[in-house]
DNA sequence: TATTGTTATACTCTATAACTATA
DNA sequence: TATAGTTATAGAGTATAACAATA
């Protein structure tokens, strides 16, 4: 295996990962962009949230994070709860609708890059995998294991 | 190994590209935006290069790649040649004031990034350089080997 | 007529600064 | 005064549609 230089490593992975994000919003057929996706399967998968526990995890501004949970309310996809103890907290978790849209989004959403990962072999799969794992931890906080 | 479904492979990778090119804009303190700074290097790395080359290479529209070659001409990071033989071409190739900005950013640029992966183990950055390797194959087309 | 690139336009994503409401 | 979230605003990134220039 070459010695890899973390440098290198910080170019390449920063140069695909653009490259990358930029194909999948092209590729994007589904209910749901790339952020909202991703901030719903959030909710869905640690719900109940305070915004500002959302805004940690996403790593996104508060106004994003505002921007982002009222459109997904205005569409149903989630519910908001006022904590009663502390009525600045605002608290999310996914709907029905939400986790419907999102169950049948999966699909549609995914298309295309999960017809190329099945042109890789398995080898290659399995090294991607080991990879997400690691940028998963990578995008994680302390706050997120939590 | 676990058994990998393509499926759930792609929303993990879906997921963590779009979080990591958010994190990745944040932390961004260089001269060049994480756009400018893949076209630049794609023109260092494969010019010179025809805007429409470069389109296919990087997967951006041709408005998208008009734009941001007019931007780097404007500060003077590359050079622009109309082919003799067929006056609707242009041709882009790095400036040695481009070379020298990216090779002065390359540091500063994934500062952070690199940090982080400085503190993974040496299995860890082998793994995700053996799947920047895929990715990188996920994200080329025929033509940029060509 | 087909191709290369540009202009006009608009939408998504995102942040910073200033603010409101609550504690 | 400090904190959670919102509003106002602006800039980056990107695309689609219509166009111009050249072949």
């Amino acid at each position: 295996m070459v010695c890899v230089s973390s440098q290198q490593l910080a170019e390449r992975v920063s140069h695909v990962t653009t490259r990358l994000a930029r194909m999948l919003r092209q590729q994007d057929e589904g209910e749901l962009t790339l952020t909202f996706r991703a901030a719903l399967a959030t909710i869905e998968r640690r719900g109940p949230l305070t915004l500002g526990d959302l805004a940690a995890i996403e790593h996104m501004a508060p106004p994003t994070v505002t921007k982002v949970v009222t459109q997904l309310d205005e569409r149903g996809l989630i519910q908001r709860t006022i904590d009663p103890d502390d009525r600045r907290v605002t608290r999310v978790s996914v709907s029905p609708a939400g986790a419907a849209l999102l169950a049948a989004d999966r699909k549609r959403r995914t298309e295309w890059l999960a017809g190329e990962l099945r042109r890789l072999s398995a080898d290659e799969r399995e090294r991607l995998a080991a990879a997400v794992e690691v940028l998963e931890g990578l995008t994680s906080t302390e706050m997120q294991r939590a």
